[in-house]
DNA sequence: TAGTGGTCTAGACCACAAA
DNA sequence: TTGTGGTCTAGACCACTAA
């Protein structure tokens, strides 16, 4: 869709590089179409509220049949990616609300969809010896090696959240070289480590706050924080952060839909 | 299929006497059958942990095919509620965390699901114009007649909530003449006044007890709530209830699961 | 009327679990 | 080995939208 401009009437097909699906491998070819087409989507190859192929193309583009690719559409409904419209066509949905309950994103993609622009300071960064709360959260020994990483996460100027990890620190090593201002935490993971996080676990309770908290958020004191709890896991189910957020009460709020 | 009742041994016929579908429903077959085991699980037809019926038994059963059996397991998996284990079978899934946020369950249920012993004390329930806030909500114009119905919600008879819903009176002409310390407001909207609540946009903060609300819950001032606003809209997504809760902030904790 | 998604079928082969 | 769920197919008919 990008470059390869030429000038037969073949250019269509030169234009499928990727996007062929493997018989071959052992994931199924629905998830090999879900993972394209939502990476597809993720990455804006359409804009909100565009058309996408329809059905019938798309089943010819990677050679499956009709219940197949119906199969990738409705886990793309249900996860609230696309829209479909019986005798019109499948539309991309506007990104809104559900995510941030339901979907792990970060507090930049976060503040990104809020409209707001996001910055980090790091407040620590240091191995620490786990205390038993945070031991038991990830599922190690009290007294282990943990790396923790304090945050303070700002938007538009103003402090939004104070943000506390801890990561069990055999997992990482050496990973509070990285600068964690710019570099989000996820990729570090993600690229040196090799520690992909896909499910967590969190709790949300409103707590006053301390005065230290009160002074770096720079609200008064006593006021109301947004507390999150968060354990992620990898795709073994170990755990691997424990989070926790204290967010401003007068500036963030969950937004999210519910269903019957 | 439906009935056809002969003298013969035949009697297996004549215990299915409601699970049986119609194909001439203007309701898909899927969505009917979903319902209906959707509803048996709810209420309990089979424990925590045990064996559903086969996809074949289930095909033969309701006499629909493999794919529109397999769709509506489908559906039920992605919604928590069972599991499946391919070589094994499908099992009743432990009712859990997630619902509450996605799903729209009413207190009562939400504390069963605790483990705790739910009681409501009726503070307030009258008529009175709708303020800018709550007919912005409701889509309605300020100053339109809107039941308002103040509850204090209780667990292991200790408060735990206060909750205040505001609907559009036109819907509900006589609604307060119900009890809503022991029936549910949903289940007279949907049993009196055909409201059926399918869908919910909800925002949750942090904020801090007033003297007065602090006072209600039995908590010192301040302490930290979990405040919730949520607007529920029926099939026709019109708004029918602007609801305010406001929770113990050292009591109430909401769970939830996150995906990548 | 043509094109889209919605529903449904019958049948095949595979992977995994348990006996 | 048997029974379960997991994947996939080709083809049919219907309902809705838009021209």
């Amino acid at each position: 869709m990008a470059n390869e401009l030429k000038n037969d009437t073949y250019s269509e097909e030169y234009q499928r590089i990727l996007p062929v699906v493997n018989r071959h491998s052992r994931l199924p070819l629905h998830q090999q179409i879900y993972d394209l087409l939502r990476s597809k989507i993720l990455n804006s190859a359409w804009a909100v509220g565009e058309m996408l192929p329809t059905e019938l193309e798309l089943m010819v583009e990677f050679g499956v049949s009709r219940v197949t690719m119906r199969q990738v559409f409705e886990r793309l409904v249900s996860e609230g990616l696309i829209y479909r419209q019986q005798g019109r066509g499948t539309f991309i949905a506007k990104p809104t609300l559900e995510q941030g309950l339901t979907r792990i994103i970060s507090f930049t993609e976060d503040m990104r969809r809020r409209g707001l622009i996001p910055e980090t300071n790091v407040l620590a960064a240091e191995i620490t010896p786990a205390a038993d709360e945070v031991a038991d959260a990830l599922k190690i020994k009290p007294g282990d090696n943990v790396a923790f990483i304090k945050r303070l996460r700002i938007a538009n100027a103003e402090p939004m959240c104070i943000e506390e990890s801890h990561l069990p620190y055999k997992l990482c090593p050496g990973i509070l070289k990285f600068d964690f201002a710019s570099q989000p935490l996820r990729e570090v993971l993600e690229k040196r480590y090799a520690i992909r996080i896909v499910r967590a676990l969190q709790k949300t309770h409103a707590v006053v706050t301390t005065t230290k908290t009160a002074k770096l958020l720079g609200v008064p004191h006593p006021s109301a924080l947004l507390f999150i709890e968060r354990v992620s896991f990898n795709e073994w189910d170990l755990p691997v952060e424990f989070l926790c957020l204290y967010f401003r009460g007068d500036r963030y709020t969950l937004h999210n839909e519910l269903r019957d």
